[in-house]
DNA sequence: AATGAATGAGGTTTCATTCAT
DNA sequence: GATGAATGAAACCTCATTCAT
C-alpha cells in the first residue's frame, strides 16, 4: 500500500511562506489544499489519491474540498491551473540563452519531486481518468512545449516549422520520462544520478534537439 | 470517461494464437486474463482498471481472477512477470546490429498501444500502488536497460562503465515519455506522428546515446 | 430536478408588504425566513429544501435560521403554526354563505401554488418526518375541517354529528388530492383545468358533502 | 426523526408468499427488495427512505440494491412500473359493474397501506424528485385515471368526452386524499374511520363522478 | 445582528473479494 | 473448473449546524 505519510509533506510546508493555517482565512486553506493536493496527486496519482489524505495533510476538514473546489476533480483542475498559470508566468524563458534554458529544464528534471518547483511536472504524468482534468493536462503540455518550441524558431501556424515542435516534444518526453524512473520507478542508478552525472547527457540531447533553426525555416516557407 | 469497450479488443485477441477459449482449461483461462490485463492496465492504468473489466475483456467468471491470481495485485504481477519473462526470451538483441536495435525501439515506439508488443511498454509506465508489484516493475526496467546497455559495452561490476547504463536509461525514458505523450496524454502534434516523422530525430537520439563506447570508457576513467 | 431558482420567487416577495430586508431589523428577517421556507416547502418538500435554499431566497445568512428557528425542524414549524395562525384569523368563513365557501376553497385549488394563498395548502400535504412538526400539520389540519364542518352543523362533543366532520375531512383530502395531481404530479388534463372547467364538477361535490345537517342532527342527539 | 421500524414491515412480509428469503436466489432477493422498498417509500417519503433502510428490511446486503437496480432512483422506478404492471393486469375492471369499481376502490382506500394492495396507491403519492421516475409517476396516474374514465363513457380522441376524464381524476384525487390525510397525516377522525363510516359518502360521490355520461356528453357538445 | 468559515454525521455508490452451488 | 450471488470496506459528496469574527 502506498503510504505517504502527512510528515513527508511537512518539509514542504516549512520552506514555503505559511507555515500555519491561520484557522479562518479562506484563501490560505484553498491554498494549503491546492498544494497538498499536487503533492498528493503528483506522488500517488490521481486515482490513489483520496480526498481524506488531501484534507489531512493540509489540516482541513474534508468538505471544504467540495466547498471550495466543487469536487476531487475541481481541485485537480485548480492544480493543473496552477502549475500552468506559473508556467505562463515564466516568460523569461524566451529571451534566456540556450544554455541557461537546457541547465534550467535539468534542474527541474534533477529536483522534482523534492524541491517544490514550479511547474511540478510529475503532475503532468499523471492521467486523472477525468474527462475535464486530463484536456487541462494536455493543453498544459502542449503550451509548454510550444513556447519551448518558439524559442527555437517554430511558428505557429508555418506547417514548414512542424518538425520543430515535435523535437520541442520529444525533449520534453525525455525529461518526463527521467522524472518517473527517478521518482515514480525508482530505477537505479539513474534515480540516485546527481546533477553532475546528468548534466553532460542531457546537455547533449537538448542540444541537438533544441537548436536554432530559424534559417532553415525561413526558406521552406511557403 | 475511459471506456474501452471489450469489443474493441476482440480484433487483437483473435489474432492471437488462441481465439477461442476452450472453456474448462485452466492454462488458456490464466492466459486470457493475463492478456486482456495486460491490454486494460497498459490502457488504463492500474487504479482505473476494475477486475470486471479485465473478467468481461477476457470471457471469464470475475471469481477466477482470485482463484488464479489471488488477488488484482497479484495479476498485476503476473502480468510484469509476463512482460519479464517475454523480454528474457528475446535474447538475440544482443547480436543484432545497433541500427536494427533502434529501428525496433523506434518500431515499439510508434505501435504502442495498439500492437501487441512483447514488452508492451506502456504497461511499465504505470504504477500499481502495490509494493510488490511496483518492484517487479522496477526490477524489469533495470534489466532491460542492463540489456540495453550491455550491448554498447556496460559491463556490469565495472563502475567505469556507469555512465553508459545511464545513457541506456535516458533512452529508455525517451521512449516510454514519448509513449506516454502520444497515448495517455495524446498530446498534438506528436500523439499523431507516424513513424516517417519520427525515426529521424529519434534515430538521432539513440545513435548519440547509444553508441559504442568501449574504447572511449577506457580512457576517460577517472 | 427541481430548480425553483429564486427569481422565480421574487415576484411573490415584492407583491408582498416588505419588498426589502433592512438588514439589521430581526422581525423582518424572521418574516423573510418564513416566506421563504413557506414557499419552498410546500413546492419542493421538507427533505428536498435545503436551508441554503431558503436563506439564499431571503436574502439572508443561512447561519440565521438557526438563530432564529434553532433547526431546520423548528423554522418548519414555525411555517406551521403561521398557516395555522392566519387560518385563526380568518373568521369570516363562518357567516359566509355556503356558496360563498365553497367558491372560496375552489379557488384555493386552482391558485395554488402561484399565489400565496394564506392557508397555503400545499404545505399541508408534505411530511417532514419531524415528530413535531408533523403534529402540528395534524392539529392544523385536524382545526381546519372541524371549522368546515361546524358550518354545516357540527358539534364539537356530540357524537352523533361525527359523519359531519368525516364529510368535511372527506371534502378536504379532495382538495388537497387535487391540488397535488395538479402541482407534484403534474397529470394531465387536470392540472392545466383552469377554473372554467373545474367549478361545476367541484361545486357538485362540496355542495354534496358541505351541505347543511342541522336538523338531522338535532333528532338524533343522545 | 422517523423511525419506522423494521418489525412494522413484517406482518406484510408474514403474509406474502415468500416469507424466508432463501439466500441464493437473485429473483427473490430482486422481490424483497422492490417489496420493502415500496413500504417504505410509500411510508416515509423517496427522500427520507436511506437505501440502507430498504436493504435492512429486505435481510439484503445494501451494495445489491445497485448491483439489481443501478440506483436508488432505479429502484424507485421498479417500484413505480411493478404498480403500473399490475394495474395493467386488473383488466375487468371495464366489464364491472359501476358499484362493485366503486367498491373495489373504496377497499383499497380503506385498506392502505396495510394490505399490500395491488396499486399501492400511497406510493403514487410521492414525488421522488427524480425527473424519470416522476414522469413514470405521472404516466400512472394518468393511465389508471383514462382506464376509470373509459369505463363511464370517455373516448380517447374525442375533445367532447374531456370532462368525464376530469372528473375521473377528481375521483381520483379524492382517493389520493383521503389515503394521505389517514396515513401520511393521521387525522381524526378519518384516519380511525372504519368502512362502515366511509362507504356511504364515499358511495356518493364516487357514483356523482363516476356515472355513465355517455348520452350526455353528445348532447352537450360545444 | 450578521457573516462566512469550518465541522461531522450520514447518504449513495463502487469495487475487490468470498461464498455457495 | 466455473458461476453468480452476496458482502464489507471505503470513496466521494451533501448538508445541517456551530464557531469565530
Amino acid at each position: 500500500m502506498i503510504e505517504t505519510t502527512a510528515a513527508s509533506v511537512d518539509p514542504a510546508l516549512g520552506a514555503d511562506s505559511e507555515p500555519i493555517r491561520s484557522g479562518r482565512d479562506a484563501g490560505a486553506t484553498r491554498r494549503a489544499l491546492v498544494r497538498a493536493a499536487r503533492r498528493r496527486f503528483a506522488t500517488d496519482g490521481y486515482r490513489a489519491t483520496t480526498v481524506r489524505d488531501i484534507a489531512t495533510d493540509a489540516g482541513v476538514n474534508v468538505a471544504l474540498i467540495n466547498r471550495y473546489f466543487t469536487s476531487k476533480e475541481g481541485l485537480f483542475e485548480a492544480c493543473m491551473k496552477h502549475s500552468s498559470d506559473e508556467l505562463g508566468g515564466q516568460a523569461p524563458l524566451r529571451s534566456a540563452s540556450r544554455d541557461v534554458a537546457h541547465e534550467r529544464l535539468i534542474a527541474h528534471i534533477v529536483g522534482a519531486p523534492n524541491e517544490d518547483d514550479p511547474l511540478q511536472m510529475l503532475l503532468l504524468l499523471r492521467s486523472s481518468g477525468d474527462e475535464n482534468a486530463d484536456r487541462i493536462r494536455r493543453k498544459t503540455l502542449e503550451h509548454y512545449t510550444q513556447r519551448l518550441a518558439a524559442n527555437i524558431g517554430w511558428v505557429a501556424d508555418d506547417p514548414t516549422s512542424a518538425p520543430i515542435l515535435l523535437k520541442a516534444q520529444i525533449a520534453m518526453a525525455t525529461a518526463l520520462g527521467i522524472i518517473m524512473l527517478r521518482t515514480s520507478a525508482a530505477v537505479e542508478p539513474i534515480a540516485s544520478a546527481g546533477l553532475d552525472e546528468l548534466r553532460e547527457p542531457l546537455q547533449h540531447i537538448f542540444s541537438t534537439l533544441l537548436t536554432e533553426h530559424e534559417q532553415q525555416q525561413q526558406q521552406h516557407e511557403n
